[in-house]
This record gives structure tokens, sequence and C-alpha cells, in this order.
DNA sequence: TGACTCCTAGAGTAATTACTCTAAAAATCA
DNA sequence: TGATTTTTAGAGTAATTACTCTAGGAGTCA
């Protein structure tokens, strides 16, 4: 039995996800949980703190993914590995479409936000150095950074580019399955050329796990059939 | 001697930039151009057509500057050239970052922006199209659509990611400028390991070019001095 | 001068929305 | 059981804000 308190979050996190945070008033949430208004506010200042509060747990989510122990590392692991972070960040994905308004309304959040990407890259780049050490990836110190920089933006901006392309991805759930895995297609692009040894030959197996297979999810390039342009000026 | 009309634009694209589109009102836009509400809706019909008016304007800016005439192709004129284009982007930052509200809010925008993004991605195929056929890049024809999504992500992402990260950067165009710089740099970053040629000669100069110089953009990897993690909890 | 159109002012409104307040149910504890 | 604390309801409010409406200036053309 879930508390009040957990049962707001987890109907904040559907609706901002869904409708976009902006488009989610508070009383809102309090009718989709038949609750009053009131009540919610019994359990968080305003609407600000249940943001932070969600905040807080995705970053400790994917923190803790970040810190767990990998044992020796494939190339083949570390893409599972970075299939858990994309679906932990798509669970939170409303926070990095809205982020600039967040950190814009909240200064102490946005305090937070900042160590909180700092330790992301740091934790990503000792993973990276790991593949390096390992032979998997050949690549200079500068390119390592780089290459990670560029990850954590694909990473970090894939839910909202996704979103804005295809709005009525969020309604259809095998729709956004396709789209995350396109995610991480697109990072093993990212990586392709710097691959060495088990994971070149692992690559184009790879690439086709997560190539967009249906046509439904060729999202980005390519005319998505049956979803034609709607609407003109 | 501009119309009201356009400096109704320029103002309303000013202030989007810095405060972003959601904490500026109509008021607020009238206000600081010193003229009244009434004027302004005389003028817009309503605070959505100034946004998609705004928009028609950064597309057909994007649009002319990728439809224009190259010339023979090296990667340097490409790079200088993908600078103008980020130049452009940024000059209109306020819209990638509000993106999602934009497109949920107004469909016919929605459809614009698919069109748009398809023609951007197309052109950008051609261009990197070319930069292969002259042997500047050398990549499949799958390498190519996957480095042309991820700088397209990279392109869209970056104003928003940079002012995530430093809201501060608003106010500071000397900053401003070394962050665009640093867009171009995980560009060139994208396209190093397929890089050929006359390109491989440039890579170093470029690649200095390019990088953060001060310290004061090193943003994402490295810490900044002189901006200590404000607040806490 | 007068008529007509374009532009502007600014007070005002309707609706939204984050948030408050009081009081009562429910749970906990003595 | 009674006392105390936690949780809930729900009516209500203050403030914001997108937008309207009327009336009047300013330019143009006869």
């Amino acid at each position: 039995m879930t508390s009040t308190k957990e049962r707001i979050l987890n109907t904040s996190l559907a609706l901002f996800n869904r409708e976009g945070e902006r488009n989610v008033t508070t009383n809102h949430i309090a009718e989709a949980l038949g609750i009053s208004p009131g009540n919610l506010y019994y359990h968080f200042r305003n609407k600000g703190t249940i943001v932070a509060a969600l905040f807080e747990r995705y970053s400790q989510n994917l923190l803790a993914l970040l810190e767990a122990p990998q044992g020796p590392l494939t190339w083949t692991i570390k893409t599972h590995y970075f299939e858990g972070l994309l679906a932990s960040m798509w669970q939170y994905r409303f926070f990095h479409r809205d982020l600039t308004h967040f950190l814009h309304a909240d200064p102490a959040l946005a305090a937070r936000y900042q160590a909180f990407v700092e330790v992301v890259l740091e934790r990503g780049l000792v993973i990276y150095g790991e593949l390096r050490s390992s032979g998997i990836i050949a690549v200079d110190d500068e390119q390592l950074q780089g290459l990670m920089v560029n990850t954590w933006v694909l990473m970090s901006s894939w839910a909202a580019l996704v979103h804005g392309l295809r709005p009525d991805a969020a309604a259809d759930e095998a729709l956004d399955e396709s789209l995350m895995r396109h995610g991480i297609y697109q990072i093993i692009c990212l990586e392709e050329p710097f691959l060495r040894g088990e994971a070149r030959e692992h690559l184009e197996e790879m690439k086709a796990r997560y190539r967009a297979v249906d046509t439904t999810s060729a999202l980005l390039l390519g005319h998505v059939p049956g979803l034609d342009r709607t609407g003109s000026e």
C-alpha cells in the first residue's frame, strides 16, 4: 500500500510525462488521484517541491545505476547498461523536456542539477575509460571527452527530441519502446568509429538489434508511412 | 524605421531568449516596448501567433542558409558554414528550448516543424554527401545517416543544454559566443573519426579554433572556477 | 475641410490556477 | 474509552494573465 505522498509523485510523473508539466495543474493532479487539492498541499508545500522530489528520485535512480559495480566490461554489456540508463531517463522524460524552466524557477534545483551532471559525466568517463583499457575502444583523452559529452547530449535530449517530432508517441507504449531503441542506435553510431576487437565483431549484430526495425520508428530519417503531415498553413 | 510589428517580434525574441517564453507575458512585452497591450493585440491575435511568426523567421532563415549554393566544398568551408547555422539557431534559441510546449499547444505549428526538420535533414545529407564525394569524409550510407541525425540532435539541443548548465550565460554576450564555439567543437568531435585528406590536415587547427579557449567555457567537463555551486539543500 | 483607414492607448474582464483555511474524519496512543 | 496527532476534504481567495473593447489620435486622400 503506497502512501498518499508516493501516489502523488507517481501520478504527477505520469501526467507530466504525458501532458508536459506546464499543462498539468495541481488541481488536475488531485483530481486524477481522487483526492482534494488541500490534501495535495498537505503533502507538498507547492508544485515546485513535487518537481524537486521527482528530480531527486530521478537523479538517485540514475546515480545508483552509474555506481553499480560492473565486473569485467564488454561492449555488449556496456550497451545493455546504457539501455538501462536510457530507460530510466525515459521514465522521467518530462524533466529534461522542461528543464530550463525548472532551473530558472528554482536556483537550488539548478545547483543540484549541475552537480548531478558533473557526477554523471565523471562516472561516464570512468566507464569509457574502462572500455579503453580493455581495448574495446581506441581513443585519446581528448576524443574520450568529446565522445562523453556527445553521448550525454544525445541521452539527455533524446526524449525531448522524439517528443517534438512525434507528439503522438506519448499515447503509444510500443512506439515509445521503439523510439527509445533508436536512441541506443544513435549512441552506437557515435561510438562505432572507435570500436575495436570484440566490439567490432558484435557491431552489426548490435546495430541490427537497436535499429528501427518496424517502419513506425523511422522517425528522423525516412518518411513515416501512415503518418502524413497533418494540418498545414 | 522598423514597423511596430517588427519591433514586437524583435523584443519578444529578445525577452523569450533571456527569460524563457513561459516567463514573458504579453503585458510584459508591451511594457518593454513602451506600447499598450491593446496595441500589441492589434498586431498579433494572440501570444501564439508571435511564437509562430518567430518560428517562421527562424525556419526561413535557416532554410535560406541551407539552400545557398556552396561551390566546391572543403571541410574548412563546411565548418564555417555550420558555424553560421549554429549562430542562426542560437539567435532563436528560445524555440528549441520550449519546443515541446509550442508543438503541444499548436498542432499546425507542429506540422510545420516536422516538415522543417525533414528538409533540414535532407539538405544536411546532401552536404555530407558532397563531402564524401570529395573524399573528405569516409562513411557508408548508414554511417552518413547516423552522423546526420547526431549532428542535428547536437545542434538543436545545444542551446538548451548550455542554458540548463549555465543559466547565467544569458546575461553575458562573451560567454554566449564562447559556448557556441564549444558547440562547433562537439560537432567536430562527431566527425573527426571519419575525416580524410584535407580535413585531417586541418583537424588540429580547427579543433584549436573552436576548443574552449578561456576557462569560462569549460562548461561541461572541467570545473568552472569562480562558479562554485551556489545554494544547496 | 471632411471622410476614411490605420494605428494606438489603456482601462477592464473572464478565466485560470497556485495555494489557504477551517473543520472534520481516521488513525494512534493513554 | 478519551485525548492527541495525522490525514483528508472542499470551499474559497488572491494574483496572474491572456485577451477585449471603446474611444480617440494620426496619416492620407478628396
